[in-house]
DNA sequence: TATGAATGAGTTTTCATTCAT
DNA sequence: GATGAATGAAAACTCATTCAT
């Protein structure tokens, strides 16, 4: 018998009873852990199921490949950053203060977002870069820099005619450079957020945009 | 910052004589081709040593450790890296210009430079985080830190009365989000260090100062 | 990084020295123990490198599907039965004995190499069945049906006018159906060949051709 | 001959209501699609299971063991063709031809039901071989073989004064061996009791019968 | 009876590293 | 110094089977 295409796509099966939820979020949290503890070249399957108390084989039921467990956890963490991040942005744009005010308001919630999300933050999007290569970026990417865009569009006249697009790009990858280091670094969680680190953040945005 | 450079994962015997020194030199650019060609979770000592035309036994009497590969090839970029961005710093300080010429005159060294680096640049940034975590930033990041204290101690005046070193570390980050992302993306080498992003660089960098 | 696709066929590495060819060999003779002894189904990679006396990735480094173990075994009987069976050919065709008397030396030689070949011809036959699919008879067949219609051909006189290619093909199954079970059932080994099998066969053949 | 057909391999819990019969007959057959389109080995019992849309555990209920399923099927399958063998045997024999034409009827039937089982008929036989080793042939060849010699008594007289349980044996392999290439190679379902096939088979069972 | 979640031993395959020649 | 054969622990993934609900 020649050998068939393994359907990678309907591999993963949906939970269908309570205690596969549960089950199916003890694994996702226990890959969260190891990824953050031990790093994406060191996590196993197996270390992932043996944390989250279950079997290898359960594992499996749920994510077909190793990859779709860090691609989960990338979900995870884009879905409630983005919340919260567009939360505040209605917020801002409907308090209808300066965008200094704005920009600043975003860089607060940005910086406790992820001190909420932690070492886990990084180390999912350099998991996701070596599983999907640069591609990881693009689709986070692609919505912070509609977000970006969409709140300049109201202060068009404050600011130099550039191209607003190019700008918006170059500011989410300069703010996410520092963001970043700052996170890998690690020191408490709670200095993350300080009222310097988002003055700091603050002044290199609008820096950027030439304001 | 502790040091964190481990200075065991030296080569494990040095060349003495010149066969063994192209020998070397061999090895490290077939791990470079490899790493860039495969990712480093691909790159196999096997292979390094196929593409560099010896058996693996030689690999291993001159690299001890896999990582020690990577090791190399990074020491080997920064010290490129550094060796043209301190002789563009020279001459600009030396020249006398503004800052803003100044840092026009650095950014495109750095757009140069790591054109130059291509993808290799990346991938070598990508493994070495993998292998030594967050700590391989710190030695190139150290480096450069120093580059810019040194850069703006002349034009202190100019400046706003911040925590220097503070400011020194946002830049480099900043700059360093930008240029990886553009770098990963990968367009022709040749793209990277057009005028345009000279310029969007430089600006970033003097809004960053505050200037 | 995206997933590059595995080379399969560059994988096996032809031995160099004299040291990894008696390797070789010794795993190609322990799987087909193995094979014997177990089937297919529960013949592992583990179990022949054990039973060959070597790693695992030795075992791998030679042969890099568990398949192509069993075309390994697959070439080298072929290649012994054709051997045997063409130079019977020749001696028989250069003999000029009847057409009867041809067959019956061929018959003789068939079912000594099948005894020759024991329960581990029929054992290689069903895996690479399993493994190919009836694309696996397909080689085999081909040079059988060649042989006997280049025995055919001198006497097609005495034959009735009928499609040889396609009395070639039925013979070729009709045997091979025969001695597959006969061997299959296997009883001891001088028994397969003994004078009656070879009446039989031949009767079996003759009538098959008409004649 | 020993005596070979497992007896233990029955059915865990015989069906008692209506509706449990009708879940046992969607399972079975669930297991020959299965069988024939991805082959033995890529058969698992929650594939089965779904495809006769039941649950693993209810597969269970019925089948104690995967091999259960495939015997399950080798024992409808043979039912099947040795109802209709025999009766067109009894007919054959009723209505009182030649040897010849007798043989023509049965090798119609024959192929006939072949055609009717097609690549499930193959695949059936190859995993029985997996699982039970040769013996799987050993039922189905006892039946044929008594039929085989029932059908030559009456015509004694005509035939050599072979050892006829030997003819008959030599008989149903040969044939076997034909038929089931030629199943294997699969054209149209059609075309496998065509005409020309008949005669050939015909033939070839003649002429190993010495007539 | 039926369900489907859970299990875990077993399988294939890879690769860093060693060492006899 | 160089070679490449050999190693074997470790990883991803599968699937027959059980059992609580």
């Amino acid at each position: 018998m020649p050998r068939l295409v393994n359907s990678l796509a309907a591999k993963r099966k949906a939970p269908q009873q309570e205690r596969s939820r549960a089950t199916v979020e003890a694994i996702v949290e226990a890959a969260g852990q190891v990824l953050t503890s031990t790093g994406y070249g060191r996590l196993t399957t197996t270390r992932v199921a043996a944390r989250a108390g279950v079997s290898v084989g359960t594992l499996y039921q749920y994510f077909g490949h190793k990859d779709d467990l860090i691609r989960a956890l990338g979900r995870k963490k884009d879905a409630t950053f983005m919340q919260a991040f567009t939360a505040t942005m209605g917020q801002a744009q409907a308090g209808g203060g300066s965008l200094a005010l704005q920009v600043q308001a975003l860089m607060s919630t940005l910086l406790v977002e992820k001190a909420k999300e932690g070492q886990l933050g990084v180390a999912v999007l350099d998991a996701l870069l070596e599983i999907d290569g640069p591609a990881a970026h693009a689709h986070l990417l692609e919505s912070s820099r509609g977000l970006v865009v969409k709140l300049l569009a109201p202060h068009a006249a404050l600011l130099p005619e550039d191209d607003t697009e190019r700008v918006a790009e170059t500011l989410v990858y300069a703010i996410d450079g520092v963001v970043s280091r700052w996170v890998s670094r690690g020191r408490g969680a709670g200095a993350l957020a300080c009222s310097e680190n988002v003055a700091t953040l603050t002044r290199l945005a609008l820096g950027c945009l030439g304001v």
